[in-house]
DNA sequence: TTTGAAATATGAGTAATCCTCACATTTGCA
DNA sequence: TGCAAATGTGAGGATTACTCATATTTCAAA
């Protein structure tokens, strides 16, 4: 660490090319490494990943991998990236016209349909979000990514219930949201008949805390 | 790897010692080096945590520390043996009296303070439980672990409710164990005051799922 | 007390791996 | 065409988990 210059933000200092690719050939490139990395953690998880391997199989020397990602957390952040970004349009789409308790109960079990499936296709997410705990700053941001994630979830239970103690409205909401995404890492990780149980469990759990309060 | 013995058992994977210590100095040494990797491990996390460190912390060569813990992972995870013994005991009887609705009320919401304030004092605990989701086996075994304590759940539920379906109550006392430990590890890593919000209300989540069905 | 085998202690050395950097090549534009 | 910026390269530096040949200590049987 020879500069001192403070980051900006977390999000720069865990997630940031060190450089952004701006001709085609270096934009192509870089997606043959997220490919590649995409495809060994896929086999073996983040953890095994070997840089060398990486580039290797992207068709690229390790300099060049190192020419757009500052480390190798920032591979694995920049998969993340894109997987959380999807999700978060996902779910301001699916609750922005939440109006009833009916429409909460249809469009919050759809959401937790597919976030399971999501993580039951993507190898690549579970390994994710169980490897970034390891790590304090990406476990930061994941936090961040949460709240952020259960304000749409908030704004909801504000409309449905105006009278009821803002705070306890996000604290419910934030809550039902963890409980929700570790339930589903839960579920991912054993067999798929307990994971169906205990994913309709949840739904069935945090529904009644969010419409009856 | 050498010897191609199987392991008799995950647990013997990752957490047997190389040698179990006879002599009485051995023991004392190896305390020496738990209560250093202990410190190390509050201080920086256990990634960071440098075997040399451990070694000169506690006074012994780098050989010695390899005389009782096969690796790195072995020395943290007998750290988390001696919580998650002490918690099992604790859970069990907690929970091994309890014959009616107030009963597991009661006992319930005693048991969730004490986790907490458990992960509250002990940064070793939030490490431990963040840090092994990183690795495959110690993720295996945390899961039987967490379903061994939930066991003692499903036991006071079938007890309780005896007509129910065991299937149901079996899913629903892991689940609820299982938001338990995230909405703990949730609690510790924002500030106290939204922490001890986050507890209350998972434990009336919890009890209404558990007591209502 | 003597003795020798098992237990324990040591730390320089090995291997694996992340990442750097000095230099080569390519691209795009004036 | 020329040139500066962008991009590409891979041998090598630096770190660190872990090994192993060897030295020392313990303890019980002779």
């Amino acid at each position: 660490m020879e500069d001192t210059a403070a980051p900006a933000s977390a999000q720069e200092q865990v997630a940031s090319p060190r450089r952004a690719p701006t001709q085609q050939r270096s934009r192509e490139r870089v997606e043959r490494m997220l490919a590649a990395a995409s495809a060994l953690i896929a086999q073996q998880g983040s953890d095994a990943m070997r840089m060398g391997e990486v580039a290797e199989r992207a068709g690229v020397s390790i300099g060049s991998l190192y020419q757009f990602f500052p480390d190798k957390r920032a591979i694995v952040w920049a998969l993340a990236e894109r997987y959380t970004a999807e999700s978060q349009a996902c779910i301001s789409s699916a609750l922005k016209d939440v109006t009833d308790a009916e429409g909460l109960r249809q469009a919050f079990s759809e959401l937790v349909d597919i976030y399971y499936q999501l993580f039951l296709a993507e190898p690549v997410m579970r390994d994710i979000w169980s490897g970034t705990q390891a790590d304090k700053a990406l476990r930061e941001l994941e936090l961040a990514d949460s709240r952020a994630n259960a304000e749409f979830l908030t704004a909801v239970l504000k409309r449905l219930q105006p009278g009821a103690d803002p705070v306890a409205l996000e604290t419910t909401a934030f809550l039902v949201w963890q409980m929700g995404e570790a339930a589903v890492r839960l579920a991912i990780s054993v067999d798929r008949q307990e994971g169906d149980r205990l994913v309709a469990a949840y739904k069935r759990m945090a529904l009644r805390e969010l419409l009856e309060g």
